[in-house]
DNA sequence: TACTAACTGAAACCATTTTTCATTTACTAT
DNA sequence: ATAGTAAATGAAAAATGGTTTCAGTTAGTA
């Protein structure tokens, strides 16, 4: 397993060996994201990213986000009836599970999918570039809750 | 196979049913969804539309969909680099293949992943309530397109 | 044909994201 | 250590995308 200071650590030096800067700004605000178990929206990310690094702005939370997203770093998520949002998480290829209660984010592996992708090749005629599978649910803290209601 | 024009009947005779008025301009947006092969955005369906209604008005496409999309009708699509967007489909549960190219899209069914879905309870503990699944791809058009630049 | 609830479109509004630009800072090479 | 430089920052303004409001219009009905 991997430790979140570990993943921290890694991030950080990818952007550097990029030839991006390591900034306290860009350093709260991957902590920020690392350390919540929920995706985060950018308004989110920027009120927690704060929490340590008080004086940062809206703008630099929209330019780090873009950065990670072009290194393929960030997943993006679409949970239905809710603000798209993202979650930084393992290097390799994974899929998310997120609750529809709380936003928390859970991941798994799935390696099916290959053949569906040729089978829809042979089908349609596309040239498949990628897919997206994600889950909605209630994690379990949050069917409890839901049921004390 | 169904066509286009009787999907139209259907789509304006369930909105007749659930109490909604059939107006000139619902027509037209909902004609101008089906009539493309390609998915739209709000946007590009207040264009389409007008063609068929000029004076068609912004708010009336998003109260439009809203409806639709209530009623279950809408499908919506996340392309990745791209603005998510709308398209009325099968009414069966399916997915689909949009072009990366050209925004057309295309339809599939895929029953492998309540199987997937169990696995993910008993792994996560989360209570499965929907997924999203879709392919980013070149259409066949698109890829001889592009092979000829 | 008249009635009424539903619908419409213009404008104002709001939230989110992007652009601009003057200032500051992390890193490199002395 | 320190100076130099490209990169990064944040405030403000602008753009984008979507929603609300409201007075006037219209589809469906009786």
């Amino acid at each position: 397993m991997v430790s979140v200071s570990n993943q921290e650590d890694a991030i950080l030096s990818r952007l550097r060996g990029e030839g991006y800067k390591i900034t306290p700004q860009r350093r709260a605000i991957v902590r920020a994201i690392l350390s919540s178990d929920e995706y985060v929206t950018p308004e989110l990310l920027l009120i927690k990213a704060r929490q340590a690094f008080p004086s940062l702005g809206r703008v630099t939370v929209y330019r780090t986000l873009d950065i990670l997203s072009q290194l393929g770093l960030l997943c993006t998520l679409h949970p239905e009836g809710h603000h798209p949002g993202y979650t930084l998480g393992r290097l390799d290829h994974h899929h998310h599970v997120v609750c529809s209660g709380c936003g928390r984010v859970s991941d798994f592996s799935e390696h099916g999918l290959e053949e569906l992708e040729k089978r829809l090749s042979r089908e349609t005629g596309f040239k498949i570039e990628g897919h997206i599978l994600e889950f909605l649910g209630l994690c379990p803290q949050c069917q409890e809750t839901n049921n004390e209601k």
